[in-house]
DNA sequence: AGTAAATGGTTTAATGGCAATACCATTCTG
DNA sequence: CAGAATGGTATTGCCATTAAACCATTTACT
């Protein structure tokens, strides 16, 4: 009965500096800078970022201290995006979630719920183009998988996704998405596979639900692409909680 | 094909004060504090926001500036939100949206969509609970429509969506929305109906369709509820279009 | 080899957002 | 009329942020 959600939250210090953290995390996560890339240099984030230098490397500190990237100078130096296992080692999901693993599960719902509606929406708005889109990452997915490559199984899992999100024709989806992508991946990044020992089942069951989806948004069986979209999602779940060496 | 989103937008300047700015209206769009309505002393939301009062000020005077709330000293003063029609006048939607009316479709859409998924989660996940809450605001609702009451209409209407976002379980999801809503309310709330001149009709619109979300809901008919929420969340865009005067 | 270029790392001083505090002006309550 | 609660104003100081140098390291180019 009481619905009296207080928006008013408190406001963060070094307001400018969890900004940037922010920002660059988002970036990561989304897969705009993948593992082993390199983030710009510091005057130039600087100047996108329209903030001082000395800020952005006081956000750049902040993720060093998390272990998501390192520095190297010398004019091939730069700040280098860490790789999965690294980040994913020294409990970062416990650092960032605590103990309440309910919010994780909360997250982790809100996520699927975001990539089944990308999915029920593109099932009812895909254009003929949008279908060869997915279609095509869809098989740039399965090579990978036979070829046993788990790097571009990972990057065409990503244009895969992504072609459906496309295929809804609402940017903000995609947005809403990566902001709660990012919730997750900050901790335990969701293009985790690289570093899965069981890869193999993984694959082949994300094979599975890939074109289980693109069959559902082709014949416009918007139902299907939800569910099966939803369940999909759930994948992270498995394997974040196997990273936490829970059985749930 | 790209698919190069970039994360990297500037850092706003005065952050604390933006910051403030931003949790207020997103109060405001949320109905937390309705036209008329006082905001929480100006010392007490330093205190809840955990800022300095000047900084407060510094936020509750761009309200100022925007026509958002008005401002009376003595012991009974405090920040006032403005009604409606004085927000809605002097062109605030320009104002915020520009030129750019494809940007304010495509924000009302995101935001049918919002409603939407809410109403086709809450049809899978509600409880017998859920369901008398909802039925409940219905009821208020259809009372404040037959009494020609505007005020009670439009709080019956806030009461009747925020119980089907509740009955989705996804806390998440209403904070998605809510922050959706804002992107409009900011400059044309919502809760519009109380200067509308087309009450009655709207009113009629709204009511079958409230039923028509409560029944789908009831019978777990996702699609009816999917659907007649999302047209339904469109009733928005009428009356926005109408303000502006244009017929599309 | 040697110079230039591009990077991260460091220091410094100036700026300005913000916090803390006190006090004034106004208006209602007792 | 006194007190209390509010918005409005002014003062002071802190510190996050900026800007501008300069240093250290590594690579590219001549």
């Amino acid at each position: 009965m009481p619905h009296t959600d207080n928006q008013l939250t408190p406001v963060p210090d070094n307001p400018k500096t969890a900004a940037i953290v922010d920002r660059l995390l988002t970036a990561i996560a989304a897969g705009d800078f993948l593992p082993g890339t390199r983030l710009p240099s510091e005057r130039q984030l600087a100047e996108t970022l329209a903030v001082g230098r000395s800020t952005v490397r006081n956000a750049l500190s902040v993720l060093i201290d998390r272990g998501c990237i390192e520095t190297r100078r010398g004019r091939t130096g730069g700040a280098f995006v860490m790789d999965v296992s690294s980040i994913a080692a020294g409990g970062a999901v416990e650092r960032v979630f605590g103990s309440d693993l309910a919010q994780l599960d909360e997250t982790i719902d809100a996520i699927a719920l975001g990539y089944a509606l990308a999915a029920q929406t593109a099932a009812m708005r895909r254009t003929e183009s949008d279908l060869t889109a997915i279609s095509g990452a869809l098989d740039e997915f399965r090579l990978a998988v036979d070829r046993n490559d788990p790097r571009g199984a990972q990057a065409a899992d990503g244009k895969f996704h992504h072609a459906i999100i496309d295929a809804a024709h609402q940017p903000m989806l995609h947005e809403i998405i990566q902001s709660l992508d990012r919730r997750i991946s900050l901790s335990a990044p969701l293009h985790i596979w690289g570093s899965a020992a069981q890869q193999g089942p993984m694959h082949q069951r994300a094979l599975d639900d890939h074109e289980t989806i693109l069959g559902g948004i082709q014949r416009q069986d918007r139902a299907m692409a939800f569910d099966v979209s939803y369940e999909h999602a759930k994948i992270d779940r498995d394997l974040i909680l196997g990273l936490l060496g829970r059985d749930q």
